[in-house]
RNA sequence: GCCGGAGUGGCGGAAUUGGCAGACGCGAUGGACUCAAAAUCCAUUGUCCACUGGGCGUGCGGGUUCGAGUCCCGCCUCCGGCACCA
């Protein structure tokens, strides 16, 4: 009988579907696991990174769910976005129409893959049954002063003619289609992350994450500690704040710089002689692009014509505005001390600002700033004392003279969630001219979307030139007013997704509470790294949210992170635009799933990024196929016999091999495991070309179709049917190995001259060290060895091991 | 520049705690079966040499150790992230 993969997958996936195996219910018997693989963009074609994601998850699904968890694994569809709407202002094909089609293709692909789910829990982002839930999140946020409106830069993506998030820009460019990205001052929606900057860092460390999504983070948030303090403008009554990491070296201090978007400088400009020159400045920092302005070139500035009081010895400084230093961080204004910071020694050499060193660098110093620590020098009251002394005590006299404090900032800067764009959730706010900003009632939710004429983007949301939608009722006054048009970032979408997988059907709330805390945390979240700050960070925002209203009972909402490697072709990243996107489809039909998802796992460790190899997929297929004809006994010649050594040998290696494929499963080891499993399916078909006997043969082939299960689960089902298991194998026990057959009698025993091995044998486990040493001495390869040579040293590891120090005389 | 990760055969990779380097697979070569091919099975496959044996070999240079792919010091290269953050 041949091993007819279309059909049995077919037949299996049925079986699954049908009976809802991994469909589950709160069980308090029972321990939980909560498997989630990030939900995909409904892109209608699965890719190879895909296959290889839910590959690991399903993998993990089966084999918890075999070791009796009671296993939830839900899916669903990350469906609102740009690509439905590029595609509806290219064929006119409503977006809904065009997303709705595409999760069907694509669930049916995943389905293929034999890819098991809780699919009663599917949810999709773009039905209002799930984005009412959105809009009831942002007005809780809006409540509670965690989102608000204001007018800032922000950057903007001229080619999809919409906001971005600071996290969405890459390299200046739009993380989505490499446009060049340009700042514009306009009025947007922001969530108050950085309330939750300390909680975000500090939380990492409880984290069974990749050390590198950890860093990422880390450097994300950015804490830094420093000090904050005030300067007056010199024959003025301005004054302005300053923030430095670097307090103890203010002696040094021959300069000061505020961002040209700085307020102060419009009041010390207008009218002043230097206005002209300084406002071509600041029109030109305005309007440059986010890639200009952070390409570190040449620093370029212009002196306002004031000068600031350096607060420790009186001295004065000239202010200089300089597209360098930002006005989002810290103050937006600093004390410049060439001596001891390259930014600030690059500006002061080209305008030939005096420098003055407040700390002697190292004999040899050919740099220029320093950097470094040592003991202070040039600074008054500091002198002589090292960069940590000398940061307390000049905090201190600040604080002590009331002119400033220690401070902490943060990098991250507020999540700006607003879009201009139509398929996405809308925002559920009033502009009422009387009673300024009013949330839609929570009874009118959700606002849905209306029907539009021209999707194309045009510098507004689309959803802006349908009156019917636009003018409303203040909900307060009953006055006119006006909706919101702007849509929420689709990551406000993925946010809280996972919370609502444990009770996708309420219609009532976003969830019940009670079953979020049955399920949450998610113990384990697989999906690829590209997710490391934006999609990551913001669900532990949220979650962190959810927290503390009371709703979920953890403050984190993944316990072990997986990110796995991308997959290339030789020649770079996969992708339709460069032509060399490998399907999994074809593999589906020409060496059928099982084999796909083998290859996939034991292509190399999960973490890595992999090469792309057909070819590749050949090797799994061929060892599906000895499994196959082992288990249907078309290789196997087996009579009754008496057993004998061979049969227990073999058996004991199905042991072996069991507790090989656990422990490696249970480290992600996936490659390792599958390595096994060949390994003794060799192994297998040897003991049957040397005339295996029926019972032995049975009782390994059933230990391998329970390894194979959660790998390669069709062939596996298959077969444990044909051979006669009654039952189904996905909810058959994970077995256990017997410790007293995994247990070897002998093992191989190295004996190494100097360190060199010279010859092997084979010695019982409990060989002692003067066996070992007596019989590794006795062997025809050492003697020549040790003749007329002197023995200084051995080194005696029994039962694995014996060197032979030996000097030549 | 800063942070993180990685360099092992023709290729993907293995070596979990400092103890047999190259498991497993791909590819390749030879053989069996076949009219033939495919499939399958068997054998070989790091490299060099004076080949029943031995030398060399895990990016490079040092070091620790009886013993180093693994630990330490100093480099090189590649990948990923952040990047005028005061």
């Amino acid at each position: 009988m041949a091993y007819d993969f279309q059909h049995i997958e077919t037949k299996w996936q049925k079986r699954w579907a049908d009976e809802r195996t991994f469909s589950v219910i709160e069980d308090a018997t029972r321990p939980k696991f909560y498997n989630v693989c990030m939900y995909p963009y409904p892109s209608g074609d699965i890719h190879m990174g895909h296959v290889r994601n839910y590959t690991y998850g399903d993998l993990l699904t089966r084999y918890k769910t075999m070791q009796g968890f009671n296993v939830l694994s839900p899916m669903g569809w990350d469906s609102f976005g740009l690509p439905a709407e590029n595609a509806a202002i290219r064929t006119g094909v409503h977006p809904l129409i065009f997303t709705e089609n595409q999760i069907e293709r694509m669930k049916a692909q995943i389905g293929r893959l034999g890819a098991v789910y809780d699919w009663d829990r599917e949810l999709a982002v773009h039905r209002p049954d799930y984005y009412r839930w959105d809009q009831w999140l942002f007005l809780e946020l809006y409540d509670r002063g965690l989102a608000y409106k204001k007018n800032a830069p922000v950057n903007w993506c001229p080619n999809d003619q919409t906001v971005l998030a600071n996290e969405q820009v890459v390299d200046g460019l739009c993380e989505r289609c490499d446009g060049v990205v340009i700042k514009r001052d306009l009025d947007q929606w922001f969530f108050k992350i950085t309330d939750f900057a300390q909680r975000l860092l500090d939380d990492l460390e409880g984290l069974e994450w990749p050390e590198r999504v950890v860093t990422m983070q880390r450097n994300w948030i950015g804490r830094s500690e420093g000090c904050q303090f005030s300067m007056s403008v010199s024959g003025t009554d301005h004054s302005f704040e300053v923030y430095t990491t670097r307090p103890d070296t203010v002696f040094g201090m021959t300069f000061a710089v505020l961002a040209p978007e700085h307020p102060l400088v419009e009041q010390l400009i207008s009218g002043s002689p230097r206005e002209e020159e300084a406002r071509l400045y600041i029109d030109r920092a305005r309007n440059a692009s986010e890639i200009e302005r952070l390409s570190e070139g040449e620093k370029t500035g212009v002196y306002l014509g004031y000068d600031a009081v350096n607060p420790v010895n009186g001295r004065l400084v000239p202010i200089y505005i300089a597209d360098y230093v930002l006005m989002g961080y810290g103050t937006g204004a600093i004390m410049a001390v060439p001596g001891q910071d390259q930014r600030d020694w690059d500006f002061a050499s080209r305008y030939g600002i005096e420098i003055i060193r407040t700390v002697e660098p190292p004999a040899g110093w050919d740099g220029k700033a320093y950097t470094g620590d040592g003991p202070c020098i040039n600074s008054g009251f500091l002198d002589g004392l090292a960069m940590v002394e000398a940061k307390a005590r000049i905090i201190d006299w600040f604080e002590s003279e009331g002119l400033g404090r220690g401070t902490v900032n943060f990098r991250l800067r507020d999540w700006l969630i607003s879009r201009q764009r139509y398929w996405g959730c809308p925002i559920p706010i009033i502009n009422c001219p009387d009673c300024g900003l009013v949330p839609v009632p929570r009874d009118q939710l959700p606002v849905i979307h209306p029907e539009v004429e021209d999707y194309a983007p045009a510098g507004r949301s689309p959803l802006a030139g349908v009156p019917e939608f636009v003018f409303v009722e203040c909900p307060e006054c009953g006055g006119p007013a006006e909706r919101e048009t702007d849509t929420m970032d689709t990551f406000v979408d993925s946010s809280w997704y996972f919370l609502r997988y444990a009770d996708a059907r309420n219609e009532d709330v976003i969830f019940d509470p009670e079953k979020v805390a049955y399920w949450m945390p998610v113990d384990q979240y697989i999906g690829g790294v590209e997710h490391a700050v934006l999609h990551l960070l913001y669900a532990r925002f949220i979650t962190k949210f959810f927290h503390d209203v009371g709703m979920v009972d953890v403050v984190e909402p993944f316990a072990k992170l997986f990110t796995q490697g991308m997959i290339v072709l030789s020649g770079g990243k996969m992708s339709k635009s460069r032509g060399n996107v490998v399907a999994p489809d074809e593999f589906f039909e020409s060496h059928g799933a099982d084999a796909l998802r083998l290859y996939h796992l034991f292509m190399g460790p999960p973490t890595d990024g992999a090469v792309w190899n057909d070819s590749g997929v050949d090797g799994t297929a061929r060892f599906l196929d000895r499994v196959w004809r082992i288990a249907v006994g078309e290789f196997a010649q087996t009579e009754e016999r008496e057993e004998s050594a061979a049969d227990s040998e073999i058996l004991a290696d199905a042991h072996r091999t069991l507790q090989k494929v656990t422990s490696d499963i249970d480290r992600f080891a996936f490659n390792t495991a599958v390595a096994a499993q060949m390994e003794f399916s060799n192994s297998l078909s040897a003991y049957l070309h040397a005339g295996g006997r029926t019972q032995t043969l049975r009782e390994c082939v059933r230990l391998q179709l329970l390894m194979l299960a959660p790998m390669a689960p069709h062939i596996a089902h298959e077969l444990w049917e044909l051979v006669g298991y009654g039952g189904l194998l996905a909810v058959e026990p994970w077995p256990r190995w017997d410790p007293e057959l995994v247990k070897r009698d002998t093992v191989t025993m190295v004996v190494q001259v100097n360190g060199k091995v010279r010859d092997k044998l084979e010695v019982s486990v409990d060989v002692t060290a003067e066996e070992a040493e007596a019989v590794a001495r006795a062997l025809a390869k050492i003697q020549p060895w040790l003749e007329g040579a002197t023995v200084r040293k051995v080194i005696v590891r029994p039962p694995t091991l014996v060197n032979i120090v030996v000097a030549n005389d």
